[in-house]
Order: structure tokens, then C-alpha cells, then sequence
RNA sequence: GGGGGCGUAGUUCAGUUGGUUAGAACGCCGGCCUGUCACGCCGGAGGUCGCGGGUUCGAGUCCCGUCGCUCCCGCCA
């Protein structure tokens, strides 16, 4: 049997006259009695069903007893709508089909939601996915996604990249994330992991000889979860022999444009601009900094070194926002009350009212030197941070992004790409007491860097880049540790001793002794890129069947309880949890 | 690990100062309806107010605890 001659969504002024078969999903049925008209949906859209008892008495019959989201399969005859019954808001509301024969192909109990109901509670929507699947939301984000999984992998192989799979089940990686831990049966007590990413595995690829591999390749990371944050997600992985910086900011800006291109319409201008890490933590206090509104963070700290106001003159940094908006007191107390959620321990501020005049508690402790830097237009307010450089860039960035939303200062219709380069290439850990690695311990030094990896770890540049669109970081890579020696260094700069790196890192150190070409590369979000394609702020709603914050997947129960058999092959003994 | 928000019908929500029988819309069930497209009209069913304890003559409402979801901080090389 035939299901169907074509999808709803296709029918048009031109089958008119023509004989049909079509097959899909009760959308809404509406039943006058005598006449049922139903909206049959499937991927492509919705079709128009007249059901008419004079002409087809035995699917009128069937036409009573349908419900939503039944199955059907109606035969019939494609007819123009009368001018007034033409639904303009209908792709395929010229026309209609004549309903000759129905039938009910499959059933649907009443709904948990309804599939045209806004904010349904997320749970229920994972718990029943195969029905939030048929949301046109669904279908276009999954539509999306694999269209931008087709332009990436058009790009790359246009480029002459290979796609190699590196195994699932890997070795622990103990220096990043919390790992995901698989027990080993043949090898009792010892456990695999999956991967984080699949960093020392392309690395060895481009040792091996093959000079440009990419995958999109599966990532797993056992850390609490997010709205932007899951623990499987999916990364295109990159890496090249001989790498040029230009040339791989090229190919992954073409990569991007094609992928705007094919997948919203959009047209980027590349070259996408470049800002120093140090330059985005100054101006933007972030590393990710959202561009599509100024509100840019100035430096007062050389103009108040003398100043008569303590808080200023002793703070390592003192920087501020200059707000388009004279802010009332209960405002500024709120501001002051996320400003510290922040870190900050208090929030200073000028407020230049409409009427001319300052309000202000510390401009009375200010010189006109200093008030003249922060005079501003009428109705604006200044609003201060002092602290370390980094405490002040976290409260002002925090600060900026807050504002500019509030105030509605986002172009929500711009695409500001940015390049995040140069950035450190460790960073203290207090809770650890030593270095930490930025980016990855296998990152290499900027040009002129190397040596300071031994000697002052904390002014080392990497040679390591992040691809930023409106706030979100999509994509960040380096150049990477080619030298066995150099490699050792920076093991030793996080603390490995020579037995840890060679129980963890003795295989790549290996291969680094037997002729490394240099090389690099770059890793992209997938799910990161769809939130930004698709203007989504949830990266679940990305992915087909996601877990929720708490790592379980309503659906299906995941993770479970398995069999004490099992877990004994293992050797795995399940103990009650200590207090 | 910490902080904020939420939890009332299948769903989305309302519920006053603590007060008598907890409401609406959509969905569901039944009836009527031949040009609707969020069809319309009439009628009906449907509630452990997340759970446990407390205060009170009386708790959806106040207090304590707990669970779940969500957003954020920590964490995420």
C-alpha cells in the first residue's frame, strides 16, 4: 500500500484536480457535525482535509471519531478554496483536499501538553520528547543542527581535512574535568574513561602523518550542568601539521560564514576582528566579550592614585560604567546588591540627573581632576569598582551584561564574531596553591614565552585563541608543544613530577621525541554554535534527547541500577554512603 | 558544596488578612452544529494544593524540615 504521493506541506494550486494520497498527524480537527475539517501535519507542514458526509459517507464517519494527533491516510481530491476561504496564513491554504476515503492508521491517547502550548514545564517535555519532537520549535532547532553538521563537514573535506574517530573508551585525563569512568571487565580494577576531548589522540594523528584530521567527535565532562553547560556534548575537533595562524582563522571563518549561510541566511563579514585577552578583560571585563553593545568599561586607576577618597587611592584597579540612565535609589541598591553577588564589596557611584544636579555619597571626597574624568551627560550614572584587576573586571563585566540587557542596548539582529588571542598561559589556583593550566598543559607558549614557562609561569603568554559570537564562546584552540623538553617543562610548572608525567603523559612524551611536526588546531561547540544560530538560550533544546540539570534523563529513567552479577564481574561493590 | 525562583486539575496559571463547597483557560468526556482554520454553542467529569511535621477552633495561605525542577556562583585543563 501506498502511504502517501506527497507530504503535506507540498500541496499546492498546481496538484489541483489531481488524486492524492497524503498521510500524517491530526493537528486540530474541527468538526462541525456534517463537514470535519482537519489540519494534517507532518515535517513538511499542514494540509487542509474536508470531510464531507454527501461525498464520502464512510469517511465521514471516520472523520467523527478521530482525535489529535491520530494517524491518518486520506485519500482525495485536490481542490481550490473558495476565494474567502483561502487561509493566508497557510502555506498551502489555497487549497484543500477533498476527502474520498480515510483512514485511521494509528491512535494517540489524550496528551500530557499540548504541542501548541508555550512553557510547558521542561521535565514533562523530556519525559514525553517523542512528543516535543513534533513542536515546530524542535523540528527546526534538529533541522538546524543538521544542517550546520552538513556545512562543516562540506568545509572541511572542501579543505582537504580527513575524518579520522578516535576511540570512546580512553584513558583518564585526571589534569581536566571530572571524568566519566567506565570499569574494565577483562581488566579487573582498572577503568577507562570518556573523553573530555580528544586532544592528545588528534595531536598523535598529526604525529602519525595525517597533516589535517577533523571529527566531530563526542565529549564527555561530569560537572554540574547549566543552561549552556550539559555533560555530553558535541565538538568539531580540528588539528594541522605546519600550522599558520591566518590561515586557520581563514578556514574557520569560511567554515562559520557557510554555516550562517546555509543554515539562518545570514552573510558575515569576515575577517572576523581580533582583541588581546588582556584588552577584553580591560574593556569588557570577560573574556567572552558580548559586542553587540558599547557600554565599555574605563580605567580611572592612574587618575585616582591620590585621591582623597581611600576606597580609590588603595585599590589596585579602580574602573567604571558610564550608564545612559540616572539611576533612582532603590535601583542603585539593587545594582549595589548584584554587584556583590559578584565578589564586589560595595558599588560607588555619581548619578548625573536630568536636572543637572549630582548625587552622589563620595563626590564630596573627589578632586575636580578626578569628577571632570567622570562627569557625564544628563541622566547617566558612573558606577565604580575597586579591587584587584580581576575583581573589578568580574563586577564590571557582570555589571555591563546585566545593564545592557536591562536597558535594551543588545542589537538582537547583530553577529559580532570576535577572536579572543594571547591568553595567559597559567593561572594560580588558591584552593591548590600552584599553576594551572588556561587553556591545556599541552598549549604552547607564545613566540618569546618559552622561556618563562620555567622561570615566571604567571607572565607566560599562550599561543591559544578563542572564537567568540554575542557573548558565547564558541571555539577555542592553540598552537601546541611539539618538543619533548618544552612539554616537560610545563609538566613541571603544574607540578608533575617526572613519574607522574610519565604515568599520565608517557606515550605522547614518547611520541614528541620521535619527530613531532608542529601543529595546532581548534575545537567548536557544536550545540554552543546552535545556540547562537539559533538564538536559543537553553543548549538542550538543541540536542534531540538531553538530560536535565541533574544528570537524569526523564524519559528513560537513565542513569539506572544494574545487576549485582554485573557489578561482581567488575569487582565493583556497591557501600552504603558515609555521612 | 552554596544562593535565588518555582511546585495548586492532564497542561498553563489565579487563589485577598488564615475562614465555610479551591477557581479560570486549554485539554478530556457527552450532546448540537455543512465552510471552519485557536471553529462555535450547551452540559459533564477531573484536586493527596510536592511530601512530612508544627502553630491554630480552622492552613493552599503562617513556621520548621524534606524532596523535585529550574536559573546562577563554585566547578567546567
Amino acid at each position: 500500500m501506498k502511504w502517501r504521493d506527497l507530504m503535506c506541506g507540498e500541496v499546492g494550486p498546481e496538484h489541483v484536480g489531481q488524486r492524492l494520497t497524503l498521510a500524517g498527524w491530526v493537528g486540530t480537527r474541527r468538526d462541525h457535525g456534517g463537514l470535519v475539517f482537519v489540519d494534517l501535519r507532518d515535517a513538511s507542514g499542514i494540509c487542509q482535509l474536508v470531510v464531507n458526509p454527501e461525498r464520502a459517507p464512510n469517511a465521514s464517519e471516520v472523520a467523527h471519531q478521530i482525535r489529535n494527533e491520530f494517524v491518518l491516510r486520506a485519500e482525495g481530491e485536490v481542490v481550490r478554496r473558495a476565494p474567502e476561504n483561502v487561509n493566508p496564513d497557510l502555506p498551502t491554504g489555497q487549497v484543500e483536499l477533498q476527502v474520498d476515503e480515510l483512514a485511521i492508521v494509528s491512535r494517540s491517547t489524550p496528551l500530557p501538553f499540548q504541542l501548541d502550548e508555550e512553557g510547558v514545564d521542561e521535565t514533562l517535555r523530556l519525559r514525553y520528547r517523542w512528543l516535543d519532537l513534533r513542536r515546530p520549535r524542535m523540528q527546526r532547532n534538529l533541522r538546524l543542527r543538521a544542517r550546520l553538521v552538513a556545512t562543516i563537514r562540506r568545509e572541511m573535506e572542501a579543505d582537504g581535512f580527513l575524518d579520522i574517530q578516535t576511540p570512546i573508551l580512553f584513558k583518564p585525563t585526571p589534569e581536566g574535568a571530572r571524568d566519566f569512568v567506565v570499569p574494565s571487565r577483562l581488566q579487573r580494577g582498572r577503568f577507562f574513561a570518556l573523553p573530555q576531548s580528544p586532544q592528545i589522540l588528534k595531536q598523535l594523528l598529526v604525529i602519525g602523518g595525517f597533516d589535517r584530521y577533523y571529527q566531530i567527535a563526542i565529549c564527555f565532562r561530569d560537572e554540574d550542568l547549566r543552561a549552556d553547560r550539559v555533560q555530553e556534548i558535541t565538538q568539531l575537533d580540528v588539528e594541522m601539521a605546519f600550522p599558520d595562524q591566518e590561515r586557520l582563522f581563514a578556514l574557520m571563518e569560511r567554515m562559520c560564514a557557510a554555516a550562517w549561510r546555509d543554515g539562518i541566511g545570514a552573510e558575515l563579514e569576515t575577517p572576523f576582528p581580533r582583541m588581546a585577552h588582556e584588552e577584553a578583560q580591560a574593556r569588557y571585563g570577560s573574556d567572552k566579550p558580548d559586542l553587540r553593545f558599547g557600554l565599555e568599561i574605563e580605567d580611572a586607576t592612574a587618575a585616582t592614585r591620590g585621591s582623597e577618597f581611600g576606597v580609590f587611592a588603595n585599590a589596585a584597579a579602580v574602573r567604571f560604567l558610564r550608564v545612559p540612565q540616572a539611576f533612582s535609589r532603590a535601583e542603585l541598591e539593587r545594582l549595589e546588591a548584584f554587584a556583590k553577588e559578584w565578589g564586589a564589596k560595595g558599588l560607588a557611584y555619581l548619578v548625573f540627573a536630568e536636572d543637572g544636579e549630582v548625587r552622589s555619597p563620595i563626590a564630596k571626597f573627589l578632586s575636580e581632576e578626578e569628577l571632570s574624568l567622570f562627569r557625564s551627560e544628563a541622566g547617566s550614572t558612573v558606577l565604580f569598582a575597586a579591587d584587584e584587576p580581576a575583581a573589578v573586571a568580574r563586577v564590571l563585566g557582570a555589571l555591563r551584561l546585566h545593564l545592557g540587557r536591562q536597558l535594551g542596548l543588545v542589537d538582537e539582529e547583530a553577529w559580532r564574531f570576535v577572536w579572543i588571542t594571547d591568553f595567559p598561559m597559567f593561572e594560580w589556583d588558591e584552593e591548590l596553591e600552584r599553576w594551572k593550566a588556561v587553556h591545556h598543559p599541552f598549549t604552547r607558549p607564545a613566540p618569546g614565552s618559552e622561556g618563562l614557562v620555567a622561570t615566571d609561569p604567571g607572565a607566560a603568554t599562550a599561543h591559544a585563541y578563542d572564537l567568540v559570537v554575542n557573548g558565547i564562546e564558541i571555539g577555542g584552540g592553540s598552537f601546541r608543544i611539539h618538543e619533548q623538553e618544552l612539554q616537560q617543562q610545563v609538566f613541571a610548572a603544574l607540578q608533575l613530577s617526572e613519574k607522574e608525567q610519565q604515568r599520565k603523559f608517557g606515550f605522547l612524551l614518547d611520541a614528541l621525541a620521535m619527530g613531532a611536526p608542529p601543529h595546532g588546531g581548534i575545537a567548536f561547540g557544536i550545540e554552543r554554535m546552535l545556540m547562537a544560530l539559533g538564538r536559543e538560550p537553553n543548549l538542550r533544546d538543541m540536542i534531540a534527547f538531553p538530560k536535565n540539570q541533574a544528570g537524569v534523563d526523564p524519559m528513560s529513567g537513565a542513569p539506572s541500577e544494574v545487576e549485582e552479577e554485573l557489578l561482581a564481574e567488575l569487582g565493583i561493590e556497591l557501600r552504603a554512603e558515609p555521612d
